[in-house]
Parts: C-alpha cells; sequence; structure tokens
DNA sequence: CGTAGTGTTGAATAAGGTCAAGCATTGTGG
DNA sequence: CCACAATGCTTGACCTTATTCAACACTACG
C-alpha cells in the first residue's frame, strides 16, 4: 500500500450511502480514526485468516473478494466497486476474514476501525439501521449464491445468468458484459473453458449470438429462462 | 398447521435472546401481533418464493430451512432448534424467502409480523444491536458454508467436519452424531452414499472407527486435519 | 420374527475439470 | 500503419470425481 494518511474530513464520504445519514460531527468522529491508503492491481489488501479490525470503504478503482481453497482454487464472491463497503460482517464480529481481499486496479480505499464504526452506529440510527439492511442483503445474497452453485449445472447457472441481465419481460435483449469471461466464469463458479463451451452450445441452438468479446445478443429470452428453471 | 391463536403474553420468550432484551412493554407490543402455531413432521412452514411478511421464532422442536433446486434437488442450509428463530433477511428487506422451510418434528412456533419487529427495533436500540449482530454472524455462517461446499472435495468436506466436532488440541476423540447420517450428507452437500464411502476410506486408513449408527472414534485427528487443509 | 428405515457397497454413467494446442483480439512500439 | 507480443478465448482429448441405480445388510422397534 503505497500510503496511509490519517483521513480527518472526506467530503466525497458525504455522498456515499449509508454515510450520507451521518451529522457532521459523527461523520469527523468516525473518521478522526481512520486511514486513507491506496493499492496497485494485485494487491492484497487483507487475508483470509487475518482478523478484520476495521470496516474498508472503497473511494475509488474496486476489489474483488474470492474465497481460496487449500489447494489454490479461487472462488470470485463479490466484486466491490466505488461507494461500497466490505469486511462488516468479519469486523462486527472480531473474526477472521472469510474471503481474501486483492485490488482489481488501482484503488483508494477508507480504512475505519471497526470501533469508530460501532459507535457511529450507537449514536445515529438510522446509519445503524441501514447497516443492518445492508447486512440483511448480504446474507441474502450469499443465500443466492449458495444456490446458484451448489445446486444448478453449469447450463442452468450460464442461463440464469445472461437471462438476468435482460429485462424480465424482453424476449430479444443485447448485453454488454460487465468483465471479461473469465471473471464471470469464477463468478459462476466455472472454469473458463466450461463457461466458453455453455455459450457456444447455446449460440448452436440459435438462444443467443456472440459478438466480438463482450456483446451478447440474447435472441430467445423465454427458452433461456426455460433453460435456467429447469 | 394444527392451530393459529394470538399469542399476548408468552413467559417462555423472556429467556430467548434477543428478547430478553425487550422491557415487559416492548415484548407485549411485539406479541399483541404474532401468532402462535404448530407444525407436525414434514408441514412446509413457509415456500422458497413466498414473499416473508414475519419472523418465525421457535419455541420448541425443530425446523429444516433447504435450499431446493428445479430438479428436486435438496441442500440442507441449517436446523433452527428451540430459541433460535429465522426468516429476518428476507422479511426485513421484504423479498421472497431463498430457502423452504419445513418441520423436522413435532414444533411449535411463534410468529411475528415483521413491522412489529422493526418496530421493537427502533424502540429498544439493545435489540436492533442483537439483531444485527445475528445478521452479521448469519453472513458469516453463509460464507463458510460457501467455502466447504464449493471449494473443497468430498474427502476435505467429511474432514473438515469431523475435525472440527473435537477440541482443537485433541488427537483422538469420540463423537456422537448430533443427526442421521443422511441429514450430515446434506448438510456437507453430498450423497449419503459419497458420504458412506469416505467414512469406510477413513476407517479402511485407520483415521476413525465407526461403532454402532452414530458414534464415531476419530484415531487420528492430526492426519484428518491435514486431510481437510489440504 | 418381520418390517421399515437406514446404511453400505458395486458397477455404470455423466458432468466438469485439466492439459494442451491453436485462434482471435487488443494494445504497444517502431 | 504494421509487426509483434500479450492476453484472452475456443476447442478437443482425456481423466477425475461424484452421482445414479440397484442390490443387499444392518438396526431398531413393534
Amino acid at each position: 500500500m503505497h500510503y496511509e494518511i490519517p483521513a480527518p474530513s472526506i467530503p466525497q464520504l458525504r455522498r456515499i450511502p449509508p454515510f450520507d445519514l451521518l451529522a457532521d460531527g459523527a461523520l469527523h468522529r468516525l473518521l478522526s480514526g481512520s486511514k486513507l491508503i491506496r493499492a496497485e492491481r494485485g494487491e492484497i489488501l487483507a487475508q483470509a485468516q487475518d482478523v478484520a479490525t476495521s470496516i474498508h470503504i472503497v473511494l475509488d478503482g474496486e476489489v474483488r473478494c474470492v474465497l481460496l481453497s487449500p489447494s489454490g482454487n479461487e472462488k470470485l464472491l463479490r466484486l466491490v466497486g466505488a461507494g461500497d463497503l466490505y469486511g462488516e460482517e468479519a469486523a462486527l464480529l472480531g473474526r477472521h476474514y472469510m474471503a481474501t481481499v486483492q485490488a482489481q486496479r488501482q484503488t483508494r480505499l477508507l480504512v475505519v476501525p471497526v470501533a469508530a464504526f460501532r459507535h457511529a452506529m450507537a449514536e445515529t440510527a438510522a446509519f445503524a439501521q441501514a447497516i443492518t439492511m445492508r447486512l440483511a442483503a448480504a446474507a441474502y445474497e450469499l443465500m443466492a449464491h449458495l444456490q446458484l452453485c451448489v445446486q444448478l449445472n453449469s447450463t442452468q447457472r450460464v442461463a440464469q445468468y445472461l437471462a438476468q441481465l435482460a429485462p424480465e419481460d424482453a424476449e430479444r435483449w443485447e448485453i454488454h458484459l460487465s468483465s471479461d469471461k473469465q471473471t464471470i466464469a469464477a463468478q459462476l463458479n466455472l472454469t473458463p473453458e466450461t463457461f466458453s463451451r455453455v455459450l457456444s452450445r447455446f449460440a448452436r441452438e440459435g438462444l443467443i449470438r456472440t459478438e466480438g468479446r463482450r456483446r451478447v445478443v440474447l435472441d430467445k429470452l423465454s427458452q433461456l429462462r426455460n433453460c435456467a428453471a429447469q
């Protein structure tokens, strides 16, 4: 990490929910013990097994939370972009991280000690409530993740992933992939090879067309949805 | 469900955390809209896809939360015993359940409408904080679950499961399985057959001995731990 | 003693992963 | 603008792993 300076006042933070709920004084107190750090692509920001002592807020850039297996296999849990935060669960519980956190590209983060965070929650009920809802949403997302990865086969996973990127009622939709295919494969807990094979099978069956590296045309969304829910 | 009556005052609930944090008045208000229901073994208490409108507290008995796949496959998420509750995430978010909930045996539950629950949280900060910590713990558990089911192979999963039932420093330990082997297999996202095969391989290699149906002697815990973390 | 529920074992199968080769796309420096 | 490297993507052959199906054994309980 390139530099680490106190961050007593970050006007940027005012606009990032849930920190917009804090009054000036509360925000200042929260930030008085915080540090601003910068990380380059690939840098490790938190190791699984480290005890979490702070909450990290991504100001700009992007970080990836991955689960590492003993055999070196990695599974992408989520991408955290600007304005988002991570580490609440582990830090609030005072346990070690489950995931390893790595900068995806050059990233600036705010590191808030958990004590200050807890204090802000005690001080501002609306803030505490927002955090509670975030945690509920996180648990909910994880259940969805578990269902996707544990229960569905590769075809269903890919179909579901593609279908959910289009509006509910559409039959044809053109999408631009938000990351490269390896990353998407990792989110779906597939190898790039398997992901590629499923896509080309869908293409052969006329359900989709891939144009270039990141453009996919979903031609038969109803069939795709059917594929996912079968 | 056999009967459904108002439950304005349940002395039992005073002792169940986090409800012990509520003052008399708050507890009464929470319960005034609640219902007491009884379910027989096998009864479905909540379907995935139902919108969650209440939090369920298990007074006695046991329920299982399972993820159902389109193909009918089921994965056990957790068992909820007396004094525990479920449905907070979905109900607080106002979304549908991810899991299907089924009574494992005869069970009495308290059904608390989410509005009353939210009101109690707003009214009593300590209660809200306890709920927040529960949600953090739930998210944390789910990540552990995800790591176990997605990343480890069957051998590692079983080894890890067995090893964690013994104290950290022991080398030999005798355990009594808390449920039947099918249920444990479901928790580990394995078929009963695969689970049985792994156990008998461990037995053949002298790492464990199974005595009767529910008794397992872990003879070489260090090797077992090694097996899990490899 | 018989039955239902539970656990074990084997053989066949299918699904994905791994390895390796080659093609395509993007970006860079001359 | 082109050559080239680097990276990402695709495809095929093969292999590992766990599931499925089926038969059978064990246990508990009436």
